[in-house]
DNA sequence: CTGAAAGCGCTTACAG
DNA sequence: CTGAAAGCGCTTACAG
């Protein structure tokens, strides 16, 4: 005989309900609510009646423990503050929940996973983790693949060559900015850094350096920012106060150049760009705010996030294929927060743009 | 004889796996990953060895299929590019999760929940939905009801009297707002409207209206801004445009009012507050930037986010108790975008704030 | 196309 | 404190 339940309450109604008030067999149930699987007509007919009677519907949970896919995509975020991050969850979700899949969303104060959530990550069998923040210890990837869970690193890279990943370009849009503010005759260049062992960081600074060398340019004043507001309010105080102030800044990200833009303009009464020009990096909405006209270096979400969604599908269906390293191309958009060059300037899809001389 | 495994693939390893490398029963290893159960630290010392040696961790979905608690709560929202969102759902994300339960999030383009989605939610087995979104069909909440789902809506309410809610202090705030511009001596008050049909928009113009009416002020002119950048953007023109035009905005929430003060000022040329005043709504992120510097009446995050959680766990607890709406309490935060009146201002933690005569 | 049955990985009374 | 066993709600070979 069975015994009492292990836990009182209004019992839902499951697919034994269905098939009693059906006529059929629970099996008949289950695929009546299986995709693809061969039921008759007149019996699909008769479970679907039943179960509209009844408020039938299917246990996804009790689903996963047979199938083993969960149909759950965790999504590790931090710095929702950066309207960036907003953008990408937005536009994930949309698609993943598209595909039938589910956002399960993870977010830490700093970006980094604690051990604890990620016991949590672990336990809800999810089918795959998108990291997208920019501080996380590489330690995390590796564990995930360890349990045999897909990794996938969103706007950053990591050491370990077994990880895929999908980002913006980098490094060189670090370079395409140098390359820019050379073309625009700017003579002192500076560099206000995001989090600086993030990868993001180290390739936007690295592209940029190398484009200011190549145009013969000296090495930036630098200024660590962290991609906060406040740092980047203290770190654009420090570039400014500095006897020879410069005359270009590249932030590394939109974020961080709206700060410094208000700080400039507000606190050190500078005309942007006449006596300063910036620049960020992303393209994120409110750089095109009327009160900012950032130029920047964009990162397209809808391309990105195609691609991630594009990369976990994949690595849910072959967990342990090669990595891969999807980098998405951007463009210098033009506006109005840096003096302009003479040449390169070009209208595309009603947006300015500039590339360096040569490129089509 | 057991047979062929329903789906290939490594198999993850089970509490069976760890109960026999310990030498112990399954249901030792199950009570050593239940917090309170009664195990032998000898027992659970050997347990846990074998877990770690075999990097065993507890199936959540086989639990909550037996526990019918899956610690998930569906949170569906829209409107991410509207910082008010982003913040509420990372405040949010976080709290539950130093409470162990998950966020399993829901987006849609309208921030109505479609049909399919529901059945998602449903399917899931949430604990709780918590619906933060200006436009949602009543019907929905009522349907969580139906199947026994406890709902708890965020920054809305809805007629029904058995849906619990947590909103900021709308009409209020509206008031407020009305009684501000009079004391400022404005003369002709207009009115952005959000969507029409939401309640937060409801509430703030009912409270407006009836402040203005309190003021001996005018109806307020008025157009419609539909909550987005672009519709704001429209609406400030058309208001900008007649031929009386409005000495003072209020915008139903700070995303329009960025846009309606970037249109003040740079396609008319006005200066904000000398020639125009604009009021937002909720206190976000951007409203305190410098280009900005926004009067506003707040919504504070944490207190919303706080009574959020309180809420949920109540209503998991007791998921037939009475509805209750939670109004969380704002202030009028006195920034530059609107003049100033002579008295009723103060400085409170370090926030200018306006409270009218005779509140203390 | 259909049903009976095994089994996914757990929790929890129950009896010791 | 511990183990054997039932059962949560499904999916899916298998045999018809």
């Amino acid at each position: 005989m069975s015994r009492a339940p292990v836990r009182q309450g209004r019992r839902p109604v499951n697919a034994v309900d269905v098939a009693e008030l059906a006529g059929v067999s629970q099996s008949a149930v289950s695929r009546t609510f299986t995709p693809g699987a061969s039921v008759a007509p007149a019996t699909r007919d008769k479970v679907e009646k039943a179960a509209k009677k009844l408020g039938y519907r299917p246990n996804a949970l009790a689903r996963s423990l047979i199938t083993r896919r969960s149909r759950i995509v965790a999504v590790v975020m931090a710095y929702l503050d950066n309207q960036f991050y907003p953008g990408v969850l937005e536009a994930l979700s949309g698609k993943l929940q598209a595909l039938d899949y589910q956002v399960l969303l993870f977010t830490s104060p700093d970006g980094s996973l604690s051990d604890p959530m990620f016991e949590q990550v672990m336990r809800y069998q999810v089918d795959a983790v998108v990291l997208a923040s920019a501080s996380l210890s590489s330690a995390l990837a590796r564990e995930c693949r360890k349990a045999g869970v897909p990794v996938l690193l969103f706007n950053r890279t990591t050491d370990d060559p077994d990880v895929s990943s999908v980002t913006g370009s980098n490094e060189l849009g670090g370079r395409a900015i140098a390359a820019f503010l050379a073309a625009g005759r700017h003579k002192r260049p500076a560099y206000l850094a995001g989090i600086e062992i993030s990868s993001t960081n180290r390739d936007r600074e690295r592209g940029f350096r190398a484009g200011l060398a190549a145009a013969g340019l000296p090495e930036p004043l630098r200024a660590v920012g962290n991609y906060t507001l406040a740092g980047a309010e203290a770190a654009t105080r420090e570039l400014l106060s500095l006897r020879k102030r410069p005359d270009a800044i590249f932030c590394a990200n939109d974020h961080m150049a709206i700060a410094c833009l208000d700080v400039a303009r507000h606190d050190f009464g500078l005309r942007v760009p006449d006596d300063l020009s910036i620049i960020g990096f992303d393209d994120t909405g409110p750089a095109q705010w009327r009160s900012y006209q950032l130029t920047t270096f964009s990162q397209p979400l809808h391309p990105m996030v195609d691609s991630t969604v594009e990369a976990v599908r994949e690595l849910i269906d072959q967990p342990y294929q090669k990595a891969r390293r999807t980098v998405i191309g951007g463009e210098l958009v033009v506006r109005a927060s840096a003096r302009l060059p003479k040449q390169g300037l070009m209208d595309i899809n009603g947006r300015r743009v500039w590339r360096a001389n040569g490129e089509s």
